[in-house]
DNA sequence: TGCGTATATAAGCATGTAATTATATGATAG
DNA sequence: CTATCATATAATTACATGCTTATATACGCA
């Protein structure tokens, strides 16, 4: 029983509910590894516009992710400072990673990469 | 990184969906330590009957948990041959005992006891 | 300055979720 | 056998969620 951290249950049940959709899921298993920008979710999730930003805004509400302009783009990232990263992170970890969609992106010529 | 087991992300987002709710949480967490029979989750949470089972309902669905007739109850357990039991199981250790309720139930004298 | 691109927000709608009340099932005790 | 207790299921309702379309904002560039 690891005793580093624990989490309150009504915390943790409200993480959690965020984790549990796919789209926020995954978008957190790709930012563990690579910063991404909108567009480039909208790309790799075959998605509209808007339903990514919703879906950024709900992560970005708990302050799971931050966000940072670069020029026209907002890259979107996990922030680590979070109270509840640890917990997060024990998560992420477990499942498969996902960077063949940013490959796929970068194969696409579609990755955006600011200088 | 541990690479002992991986869960497909589609199939982990419904898990963590299942575990987003503060009472099937709390439950699971609790089914950790004692199985439960659904009268005593009544008592637990204060809620109704057919809510209880219908949560159970969902538990039992995608067999995290099993039931097992005692007498006149109706004991729940957690089904650690899941094959994503070790990933629920990395989860709910983040999470701080909930065995006090329990504790409470036996102080009012509600804890059920089959022989 | 004004236009285009990237992103956010708002409103509306369809579907999903979790509760409630009412009823059914199924085992046990008399 | 029947009544009772524990639990499950069904129907209904209120509310939450996630998408869509339409519109607003905000920056970069000609």
């Amino acid at each position: 029983m690891n005793k580093n951290f624990t989490t309150d249950i009504q915390r943790a049940s409200q993480l959690l509910k965020l984790l549990g959709d796919q789209t926020r899921l995954t978008m957190m298993k790709l930012l563990q590894s690579h910063d991404c920008c909108v567009c480039e979710f909208v790309e790799i999730f075959k998605m509209s516009q808007p339903a990514i930003s919703q879906h950024l805004r709900k992560l970005r509400d708990i302050e799971l992710v931050k966000e940072t302009r670069k020029g026209k783009w907002i890259f979107y990232s996990i922030n680590k400072d979070h109270k509840d990263y640890p917990f997060i992170q024990s998560v992420l970890e477990k499942l498969p990673g996902q960077d063949g969609l940013v490959t796929e992106l970068e194969a696409q010529g579609l990755r955006i990469c600011c200088e």
